[in-house]
DNA sequence: TGGAAATATCTGATTAGTCAGATACTGTTT
DNA sequence: AAACAGTATCTGACTAATCAGATATTTCCA
């Protein structure tokens, strides 16, 4: 990683450039591609999703809207939004929180447990179709070159994290 | 993945669904830690970044903005917005096109150019930083984790592909 | 060649996020 | 127990994306 860059082209040619451009656009296009799914099949964004993932591995009593955040990347009044969506939608309810007042819980209605078991099974039905059929033309090559360089370059930096 | 999912939990704790997450969340918290780098070195967005090095990699006389707009996951209305931005910043400008006129073609300026390459060194230089010496505390736990599933799961999806 | 269909871009209205500051409670520390 | 720092959430103002519809130009084919 050494070479000097005193040029546009260089800067764009750049291996390590290249690399974690095409890991963060293969992610982007994946997200893209399984978020779209999941919203038309479902009517819930993909945040949505992980939100209520993030709810069905929580205790029944509900989490607090900070854990979510954090888990996100996402900030506290995002959240705010996020959830009053979802609860506007039926999804999650708030509730008293009475170990700690400044804030309530937020946990899953029956229909959210409902939504977020049918968008499982849609998620998982579209990672069999798009990694087993051929994903839509205008992203099959574009997608197979990122993902052996993304592979190539995760596996470097795990390497490097010990 | 043949298990059938009927409840929150089951839905939360598959396998595939948590590889994909965490593939996404990998890459989620990599863009914002990085881009988040950029523009408060560079005063430049991650976004603006990218399409700075697309132009880098073009031909010299400019780009048209719809080739931008399929390179990156953003609609036309998208970039036409970026690059108002862009072209306000002075980083690129937008100049006629004599083999199509129902739009112009965009291109770095010297101003552009010279931000790309600055830009690059930052984001290099970062790339270095998380991955040689620890990433900041609250990423890094996470980060490792998601990055060992995500080599797994794109090394098999590359399998796949094929 | 005339006109329909396709393409490139732009724009108004809307949506969903950010940031920073307000509010309400908790926990410490004297 | 009073004060003060810290934490959880909410909100107003703003930003940057989306979508859908408008406009200008090009391409294709009868």
């Amino acid at each position: 990683m050494g070479e000097e860059i005193t040029t546009a082209k260089e800067a764009a040619d750049n291996a390590s450039v290249l690399a974690f451009g095409r890991l963060l656009g293969a992610a982007n296009r994946l997200e893209y591609l399984l978020g779209r799914a999941i919203e038309e099949a479902c009517g819930i964004t993909h945040l949505m999703f992980e939100v209520l993932l993030i709810l069905g591995r929580a205790d029944d009593s509900g989490m607090p809207m900070g854990d979510i955040s954090r888990a996100q990347v996402l900030t506290t009044g995002g959240v705010t939004r996020l959830i009053d969506r979802m609860e506007a939608a039926g999804l999650v309810e708030r509730v008293a929180n009475p170990g700690d007042r400044r804030g309530r819980l937020v946990r899953l209605t029956a229909a959210g447990e409902a939504k977020v078991v049918e968008a499982a099974r849609v998620h998982l039905a579209n990672i069999e179709r798009y990694f087993v059929e051929p994903l839509p033309v205008e992203h099959r090559r574009q997608f197979a070159d990122d993902l052996r360089i993304l592979s190539r370059s995760a596996r470097d930096s795990v390497g490097r994290l010990r």
